[in-house]
Parts: structure tokens; C-alpha cells; sequence
DNA sequence: CATTAGCAGTCGGCCGGCCTGAGTGCTAAA
DNA sequence: TTTAGCACTCAGGCCGGCCGACTGCTAATG
């Protein structure tokens, strides 16, 4: 029993990973001998085969069925088989077409990403931004809602964005309010969130009972909002999820990816590192993943902050193309977000 | 031959709709007999369900199947047979408690309320919001991202917030920054997006080359961003589209629920209109959605926007229950964004 | 001694027939 | 007009047989 993976069987399991991906169905010694460049009988074949299957690499369904590559053999051939492709011209063109504007709205370029990825890579597709708003408040507005509703509206240094909503137990009026509004953004900008004293800020403007509980609020809310990361999640193709799976898994998945926890935990790692991540079926910490892989990478949002992406998909999807396709779209993503160069 | 829908065969009726959207298969004259408070035996029940069916309210899969409703007999229970009851105890209690906090992130509150609203009723819900834009400047900010890129934040006077990506031909100075940024502020600020003009800006700042581009491109791209209605579209709840039909079906459906358009066209009626919508299969104008149903309504967003929203799920939903729980949403959000006693 | 042809064996998928049970429509009596 | 009774229909589950794809084993081969 041979236990090293020889240059024949090496073309062997090469052949057998790609007719799978390529048919979905179980690949029999036939098939190999007609498309693997090893010029021996079928017979042969299923000597090497029956090793492979051995050795961990292969599957099969049932007994006088073909085989079907393993978690492993897919490992095996991220890791050692498959040659990576650039992306095709068609898909970078549409890559780059989708970056070409000079004007653009940020939200919808995220969104858009995700979606020409899925539709791309036939998976579904997902772009995490994290927004740390751990920072300098640079400018501070409230709009009023009604008597006793007010929107806050805070921008930080970095240009992170929040909108709060805040209730008053008493009405306020527009002139309380602008003048309010105009104290918190002199008295706040410039602040880091451990800077900010709702107290101390009672005593250095004086209101009536209304302003004073609205700047109160405001400065809670202003905390609150630079204390947490603003965490963005937009997600493509959610239904090519359907036809890679049975209806039972489609569906768990699905609801796990309305999840944050969930995107969290997927695309958490990769925010520490610049690099790409497979992980192959069970490879997956998360239970709902594990009948799926993933291919991520992390992007560079500026201000030393790091951004991902990646795509969900069955295991048997084409590895070397989906890689190809998403360190294109986070290279692109990365420079137009942020480009040290200029 | 009866072509009145006389009180039995209301009754009648009433017990197949039931009985369907409970069980979900098709209903037999014996179940009816148990279940319809009329004391009559199967047998002429049978011939009330032959009748009804000449009528076009209730179908046949097979010859010897039991009955199942059609769009129309869904219609006429939901004009004419249902009691529509308030949200039971706890459901109301679930989506008071969403808007309970005195202190709200607004994105994220929208979020939530999709998801519960598609818990509580096992459907897809769609929360939708859109902020016209068609006002006046309040504030802008210009962030450096890198040399030749630059955030533009606008804030309206209704308190909408616009992100805008930048990109200059020439490299731009931290100080250049500064200036153009405290420039269009000071000179859009109050201004309507008919107002604003380029070259006039131009003229009244002195700046170098690369930052009269970038007055150019600020000027330009809040003039887009006022010109456009900002769209905010929640979902929640896709993974209930899986089990309410066949995978073909949940597929084509989750795929239109990506498309701006498609959104657009299903909530864009009720914009007009504060009253509850409810279609029903063929009733629906889209063509993905003619094999479900689709119950929505209006909220108010504030300065005389309507935020519409609503759910859509199986033709053979609890449109009683659905329909309470959505109205109570409606009137639970718009309460929240906009309440004109205060 | 690796390779190969040949062959018996396995097993999923498909087809047709059979049976069962739920539910119908019709008819004749109440 | 209602009802009991009865013959009829048909989907769905079950069984058995056939087909075809593919295997593992064995014996022959260069």
C-alpha cells in the first residue's frame, strides 16, 4: 500500500477534484483515464483510486458508485494542485468597471462589490467594513423630530457617520435646540468618548430643564456611539445559497447569515491578518458552514483599519477561479477605499 | 345551481381557509363537518363544496383530493369573513419592547424591526425607508483619506446623511483641506441643491489648482446627493422563503429581493396611501411574486415623508394574524420616528 | 512486478403494477 | 332539501425486476 502521494496519483486526484467540481457527480475510473494525462487502462486507475480512497482522499457514495473527493483531497488541492489563475478579462473588466467612477456613494459601492462577487463566483458573496468609531468627535448636529424627539447626528474624525434617535420626557423648543445643538458641537469636537463628562457639561452651558436633559442625552448618546464599532455587513447572491445544497441546510444558513454574530465570527479572523483563508467544509468553527467552504480576504479601509470579504459556497465549488475573483475584488476595494500611494 | 353566497356557505368557507392555513393540505367535507359550526351532515356539505368551487373559491389538485382555496376565496376572507384581532399579549409586547429604549441607533432599529416582524409572523418581512434628500445643506465635511481621495459627508436639514468618495487627479494638501472644507460649508449651508453652482463657488474662493478641483467635485457630488432619494431597504427573514414554496420558487424570489427595483415597485404604491394593502398570489403586479401573498402599509417618517412595509409569505398565511401585526408595526415605527402630539 | 483485460458482483435509479385510504359524485330514500 | 349509501377515482407508498455504471478480483501479459 503505497502511503506517498506519487506524481501519477498526484494527476490522478487532480483530474478527479476537477471532473467533480465540473459535473457534481461521482467521477468512476472511466472518466479519469479519458481526461487525466496518465496513459494507462481504467484498471489501473481504479488500483490508484482504491489507494486514494485509502489514504483519505476520495469518497464513495455507495459501492458501485464513482468517488468523490473529501474535504482533505479539497485541502490538498488548494494547497498543492491547482495552479491560480488571474481573473479572465471579461471578469476583471467588470471588476474594474465597478471602480472606475470618480464620484461615488459609499454604501452602494459596498453593496454593489458584494453583489458583482456572488454573481461572479456563483456563491454568495460577503463584504464586512468595521468602522471604529473609537475617535475624535468632529462635529455634532441635532435635528428635531418632533416636540420631544430629537436626532443626533455625530461625524468623528475619520468620517464615520451615526445617526441616534433620543427621547425627552419633555417638549423642547426649536431655540433650545439650536442652541444646544451649537454648544455641543463647540463644547464636544475635538473629544476622544473618555474625554466626555456629562456632568461637566451641564456646568459649562446653562439651559432650562428641557436643554439640560437634552444635552445630557446627547452626551450619552455620543458616548455610547463612539464606544461601539459601527460594523457593516452587505451580503450578494443569498440565492445562489439555494440550488448548492438541500433545502434543510440553504435555510439554516440562510438564517444564520442574518446573524452578526455570525459574519462576526466568520470574517473576525481575518481582520488581523493580510491574507487569504480557505476553509474547507469541516474546517469551519461554525456548524452551520461546515457543508460549505469559505474563501476570504482582508481589505485596507485607511486609518490603519482592515476590512473583509469573502464568499460562501459548496465545497465542490472551482477553488482556483473563486480565489482569483476575490483577491481581485479586495485588491480593488482596498485601493479605492485607501491608497497609501495616492 | 346558487350564485349568492348564502351564510352557510360563508361558514363553510371560513372553515376550509382555516382549516388550510393550519394543516396545509387539502380539506375534506368530513373535516369541515367537524370543524364549521354547521349542523349539517358531509354529504351536503359535499355539494356546498361543489358548488363553491363552480363559484371559483376553492379547488380541486385531483379528483379525489379534498379542497383547497384560491386567490379569490383568500379575497373574499379577507373582506368579508376574517376578524382581524389586535396582536395577542405577547406579540404586542415583543414589538413595544423594540421601541422601548430612549436612546436608539436608527439603522439599526429599522434592522431589528424587520426581523421581529418577520419572526412574529414566519414570513419575509421588508422594512423600507426612504429619505428624500430634496432639501436644504446643513453641514459639510470633507475627510482626507489619502492624497488623492476624499470623503465627503453632507448632512441635510431634515437630517440626512450622505457619504460621497472623492477621487482627484492631483494630490491635495491636509491644509488645502481644511480650507475648502470650512469654505463650502460656510457658503452651501442653507443652500438648496437648485442653488448650488460650481463655477459661482469658484469664483467667490480662491483656492490652487487641486483645490478648485476639489471645490468642483464637492459642489458636484452634493448636488447629486441632493438630487437623489436616499433608499434604506431592510430584510429580514429570508430564510422563512425557503419552506413556504419549492426551491425553483424561493430561488427566483430571493433573487428579485436583492433588486432595488423590484422593492421599489412592491412598497412604492403605499407611499401614497396610509391604508393596509393586501395581494394576494395573481393579484401582485411582479411576476415572481404571484405564487405568494403581500401585506403591507404605510408609517409616517416626519416632515410629510411615508415610510412604507410590509411581508410578504405563502398565499396561505394567517392574513388575520399578519395583518394585525403589521399595522401594529406600522403604527409602533411611525410612532417612534414621528409623533406630531409630541 | 507493475499493468491490463476480463468478468462477476454491487447497488442506485427507474419503471410498472398493486394496494390502500381519503375523498368524491351520484342516486335513491327520508 | 337533506342524508345515507355506494361505486369510483387517484395520489402515494411499496414491491420486484431491469438497466447501467462502476467496482474489486483474478489471471494473463510484457
Amino acid at each position: 500500500m503505497a502511503t506517498e502521494i506519487d506524481g501519477r496519483k498526484k494527476k490522478i486526484l487532480l483530474a478527479v477534484v476537477q471532473n467533480f467540481v465540473l459535473t457534481g457527480r461521482p467521477v468512476g475510473s472511466g472518466a479519469v483515464a479519458q481526461s487525466a494525462d496518465v496513459a494507462v487502462s481504467a484498471a489501473t486507475i481504479r488500483n490508484e483510486l482504491s489507494a486514494l480512497e485509502e489514504m483519505g482522499f476520495l469518497r464513495q457514495p455507495h459501492t458501485s458508485a464513482g468517488r468523490v473527493p473529501t474535504d482533505v483531497a479539497y485541502r490538498y488541492y488548494v494547497d498543492s494542485l491547482m495552479e491560480q489563475p488571474r481573473p479572465s478579462g471579461r471578469d476583471a473588466e467588470a471588476i474594474e468597471r465597478l471602480f472606475a467612477a470618480q464620484t461615488r456613494e459609499i454604501e452602494g459601492l459596498f453593496q454593489e462589490a458584494s453583489v458583482l462577487l456572488s454573481r461572479l463566483t456563483h456563491t454568495t458573496a460577503i463584504v464586512f467594513a468595521p468602522f471604529s468609531s473609537a475617535d475624535a468627535v468632529r462635529h455634532i448636529d441635532l435635528v428635531r423630530l418632533s416636540d420631544q424627539r430629537v436626532m443626533l447626528i455625530i461625524i468623528t474624525a475619520r468620517g464615520q457617520v451615526g445617526r441616534q434617535l433620543l427621547r425627552l420626557s419633555r417638549p423642547v423648543t426649536g431655540d433650545t435646540l439650536q442652541r444646544v445643538a451649537a454648544f455641543t458641537d463647540r463644547v464636544l469636537t475635538g473629544l476622544t468618548s473618555d474625554r466626555i463628562d456629562a456632568g461637566d457639561l451641564l456646568r459649562r452651558g446653562k439651559f432650562g430643564s428641557a436643554g439640560s436633559e437634552l444635552v445630557r442625552a446627547a452626551a450619552e448618546a455620543v458616548v455610547e456611539y463612539m464606544g461601539s464599532i459601527e460594523e457593516r455587513v452587505f451580503i450578494g447572491g443569498t440565492a445562489n445559497i439555494v440550488d448548492s445544497a438541500t433545502p434543510e441546510w440553504a435555510q439554516t444558513l440562510l438564517e444564520a447569515m442574518e446573524k452578526q454574530y455570525f459574519i462576526l465570527d466568520l470574517l473576525k479572523d481575518l481582520l488581523h491578518e493580510r491574507r487569504l483563508t480557505v476553509r474547507i467544509g469541516e474546517e469551519n468553527r461554525l456548524r452551520e458552514l461546515q457543508r460549505y467552504s469559505f474563501v476570504g480576504t482582508s481589505y485596507p479601509l485607511g486609518h490603519g483599519l482592515l476590512g473583509s470579504l469573502g464568499v460562501v459556497g459548496p465545497t465542490s465549488m472551482d477553488y482556483a477561479r473563486t480565489i482569483g475573483m476575490v483577491e481581485y475584488m479586495a485588491e480593488n476595494l482596498g485601493r479605492t477605499m485607501f491608497n497609501p500611494k495616492g
